[in-house]
RNA sequence: GCCGAAGUGGCGGAACUGGCAGACGCACUGGACUCAAAAUCCAGCGGUGUAACAACCGUGCGGGUUCGACUCCCGCCUUCGGCACCA
């Protein structure tokens, strides 16, 4: 042990020495408490950014203290390794993307090494690699077979000139990020998972994840977002075609003026034929079904008479039908009746194009609402108005007997209406996980079966942008034989979206190297629900809800006994920089490589950590990183310098009663103890945890240089110093690993048991009690601390100083806080 | 527009259940050590104010509840994040 902190040389030795000895490798079965730590898992870039730093150094300090806290934690890592960005750099650096892929890989596996981080990585997945991939196809034949896979139109981003398939990321304002044509939307067959037929489980189950943040759970309440309402038949009129719509409302049923359809409604079309509008419409239809959903829905209202005329059932009035860029036509039934008076929408809607506004509800019973003076829709509740027989009726009621009435007379129902959509999961790309699925003139879709399982992937692809999936252009990939009749087929050239693959990682890390299942589900068992997931809050929504939907699809199967996958859920912050998220066109970035090189990856994980509570954004610092490096060197030198006291000294003898500067140093090492343990395992304040790690080392400090050495404690004094180690090592485990060894100590500091305080040495002989006048302190003054509660007020009141506060004036309520203060109201 | 989160010294943050605002760290100032610098150590560090005390003000703004409010309630402002007309 030298006596200047050499970082490089400590980090490499022990990351050598863990390696060596496999100190992270975790047993799956075994009598000690199970917990399973998960951060998310990257993908391969290139280089670790600041943000995996923080991802990664929150679940180890989690990892490591739930390992000495006794349990058998698994903590893996992996690599959500299909995707976009290798398809890119191949185009323009001309590298295959499974040599770019696996190449990053390589790198950023090294880069975590360097954190120092406790992976078993003998369970190290990628979803490339087609001993993961295989159990992906697997799995989409398990829903396949259970009718959660269905094939059906849905519309892309197309790019004529590229003649290619886009990405949302890849369409910049309308257009397209490499050629900037105009991008336009086409219909193609793709695959679907049924995610709505878990619509109502997904809500439900929300309840029991006591563990998640309530932002996460009302984001995800309010993406499936359930909606009661009814559906509603309007006869066109002239016509045997009927319209059902959707509403929430249908207690403003009697106030409908006009009818819009949804652009690419089949019916719009259908009635403008042969009308004067037919023309007008066509043009309109084309131009609007040309924009994204986005481009449409985000600007002005706009809609056209298509020429025809419906009937309301309930009072048999006949409205216009108009046809609109602002209805969907996936949501509901792609129709939406127009009540202007209230519903703000439809308000504005009716305004521009000069409809009727009919007022059904009033604020009261007799309080009149006029149209001509509305401003704005009344969308309040209210009663019945103008509405034949409901006339009167609060209008919450309202609601239930207009779909009774409908109900009874055959022209609605009342429905459940979710917001939540199937979960599209073709995509026309190379680099993803081939959908085992062959087309046969004969037998159509027919899925492949188990034995001929993987699909594989093949690597050696020329990589051109030629607009169609490369493997469209592999006859030896696409030609094959039907699985049913052995007669000529070919390959679905589709890939999956890699939100498939990173929806059952964290299954696949209980059996990562078994090659005849998905998983062991004796494994799965043992270790499932993740105890703990880490990552940012971006993932709120789709990555956590398509691995929920997985879960409880995979229950269903019987494959596994969990119905949620994540039992508790952190969601970390931004790491920023000058005020803004780091990113290379703002050119604010800072790298890890550079700090660990310049601070080691202690100084680095400690920054990190202490510099903000994990949930909330990070200001990066150069100077505070400087901060943490520079406490690292204190407790070196600290411990350096006593590290012989400390080998080989004395426990504290039972019994004992410390008094002076050994009580206080006491008092500190099990105040410490306590804090950083609840930080940690309560609040993940790591960086309070940190703080008063801090405190102990500088009441370390004051112990070594203001009491004399002959009158030290050797059994505090080691006490204290052992403690410092263990608490630091979850944050900093180079460091403490070495100070371990040279204070005397046999074997890892990351296997010791986490400490327990003794809450003896947490009492104080004083306290110090705030004596206020009407609530502003005026004195803070010593009594006894184990002085009862009821003594306290009678004490402080009768000494000198307190009389002198109070003068002349009239005590009118004393409010003693026992251990804190003393409240006296005067006048 | 809707939903969510957050506003505390020069800066990052602390105060966990309504009980001493500013722990810990950064920056800064002064001092020690040094030929000097770096490193290290010691002391100071919210504002007004004072010779020094005292006193007053102070947790985005305005009200309220309370003996007592960073914390609870009402109304606003600002910033960040998410979603985009969901019938």
């Amino acid at each position: 042990m030298q006596e200047h902190y050499d970082f490089k040389e400590i980090e490499n030795k022990w990351q050598e020495e863990w390696d060596n000895q496999n100190t992270y490798q975790v047993q799956n079965f075994s009598d000690r408490p199970k917990y399973y730590c998960l951060e998310m898992f990257p993908y391969p870039s290139g280089k670790l950014h600041m943000g995996h730093v923080r991802n990664y150094s929150i679940g180890d300090v989690v990892a490591r203290f739930k390992t000495m806290q006794g349990f058998d934690v698994l903590h893996p890592m992996g690599w959500d390794a299909f995707g976009l960005p290798a398809e890119n750099a191949a185009i323009k650096n001309g590298i295959a993307p499974a040599t770019w892929t696996w190449d990053n890989i390589d790198h950023m596996k090294s880069q975590l090494k360097q954190l120092g981080l406790s992976y078993d990585w003998d369970r190290e997945v990628a979803t490339c690699h087609p001993g993961y991939y295989k159990w992906g196809q697997w799995l989409f034949l398990q829903l396949y077979k259970k009718g959660l896979c269905y094939k059906k139109h849905a519309r892309v981003n197309w790019c004529p000139d590229c003649a290619t398939v886009l990405a949302n990321e890849q369409v910049v304002e309308g257009s397209c990020e490499r050629c900037s044509a105009v991008v336009e939307q086409k219909q193609l067959d793709q695959w679907f998972f049924r995610i709505t037929e878990y619509a109502q489980r997904l809500l439900d189950d929300l309840k029991q994840l006591k563990g998640w943040p309530d932002k996460v759970k009302i984001m995800q309440e309010n993406w499936i977002g359930r909606s009661q309402g009814s559906e509603l038949i309007f006869q066109v009129d002239g016509s045997n075609e009927s319209i059902p719509v959707f509403t929430t409302r249908p207690d403003t049923v009697y106030g409908v003026s006009y009818m819009v359809l949804a652009a690419e409604h089949p019916l719009v079309a259908k009635l403008s034929a042969g009308t004067p509008q037919e023309a007008a419409v066509s043009e309109f239809v084309n131009r609007v079904s040309k924009l994204t959903e986005l481009a449409r829905t985000s600007n002005e209202k706009e809609g056209i008479f298509i020429g025809a005329y419906c009937i309301n059932p309930f009072n048999g009035e006949k409205v216009p039908i108009l046809a609109a860029n602002y209805v969907l036509y996936h949501y509901g039934t792609g129709a939406v009746m127009g009540v202007p008076a209230h519903d703000e929408r439809d308000f504005e809607f009716a305004r521009k194009y000069d409809l009727p506004i009919k007022v059904v509800i009033y604020p009261t019973k007799d309080q009149e609402l006029r149209a001509e003076e509305m401003t704005a829709a009344y969308t309040e509740d209210g009663f019945m108005a103008n509405s034949g027989p409901f006339n009167g009726i609060p209008n919450r009621q309202g609601i239930k007997k207009v779909i009774q009435y409908a109900e009874e007379t055959g022209i609605g129902t009342g429905v459940v209406n979710f917001r939540l959509r199937d979960w599209l999961i073709s995509r026309q790309r190379y680099w993803g996980t081939p959908i085992p699925i062959v087309y046969c003139e004969k037998c159509g879709a027919v899925p492949v079966p188990d034995e001929q399982l993987p699909v594989l992937l093949p690597t050696d692809v020329a990589f051109k942008p030629t607009g169609e999936s490369p493997l469209k252009g592999r006859p030896d990939f696409v030609h094959t034989t039907c699985p049913q009749c052995g007669g000529a087929a070919q390959r679905e050239t589709d890939t999956m979206d890699t939100f498939v693959d990173s929806s059952w990682y964290y299954l696949r890390y209980t059996s990562a190297r078994d090659n005849d299942q998905a998983w062991d589900k004796n494994k799965a068992d043992r270790w499932m629900n993740v105890d703990q997931y880490i990552g940012g809050v971006e993932h709120a929504i789709l990555h956590l809800l398509y691995s929920r939907f997985f879960t409880k699809v995979f229950y269903d199967l019987g494959l596994i006994n969990a119905q949620e996958p994540f039992e508790n859920l952190l969601t970390q912050g931004m790491v920023l920089k000058d005020g803004a998220k780091m990113s290379k066109s703002k050119g604010n970035v800072v790298s890890p490589e550079e700090i660990i090189a310049r601070y080691g990856a202690d100084t680095a994980r400690m920054f990190i950590l202490f510099a903000a509570p994990p949930e909330r954004d990070l200001e990066w610092s150069d100077r505070g990183v400087e901060g943490s490096h520079r406490f690292l060197n204190r407790v070196w030198r600290l411990i350096y310098s006593l590290k012989d006291d400390v080998a080989g000294a004395p426990a504290i003898p039972a019994g004992t009663n410390y008094v002076g500067v050994h009580k206080e140093m006491r008092r500190l090492t099990h105040y410490a103890i306590k804090k950083v343990t609840e930080d940690i395992s309560g609040r993940f304040n790591f960086n309070t945890a940190i703080s008063t790690i801090m405190e102990l080392v500088n009441g370390l400090y004051t112990y070594r240089d203001k009491v004399a050495e002959v009158e030290r404690d050797a059994a505090v004094l080691a006490e204290a110093i052992d403690t410092t180690i263990i608490l630091l090592a979850p944050f900093a485990p180079h460091i403490t690993e070495e100070l371990w060894a040279a204070t005397g100590h046999q074997g890892s500091v990351h296997k010791q048991p986490w400490p327990t305080f003794d809450p003896a040495a947490l009492v104080e002989d004083e306290v110090e009690i705030a004596v206020q006048i009407n609530g502003k302190v005026r004195e803070r003054l010593n009594i006894p601390a184990n002085m009862k509660p009821a003594d306290m007020q009678q004490y402080l009141l009768e000494m000198e100083l307190v009389k002198a506060l109070i003068g002349n004036k009239q005590i009118v309520k004393v409010i003693p806080v026992p251990g804190k203060l003393l409240n006296i109201v005067v006048k």
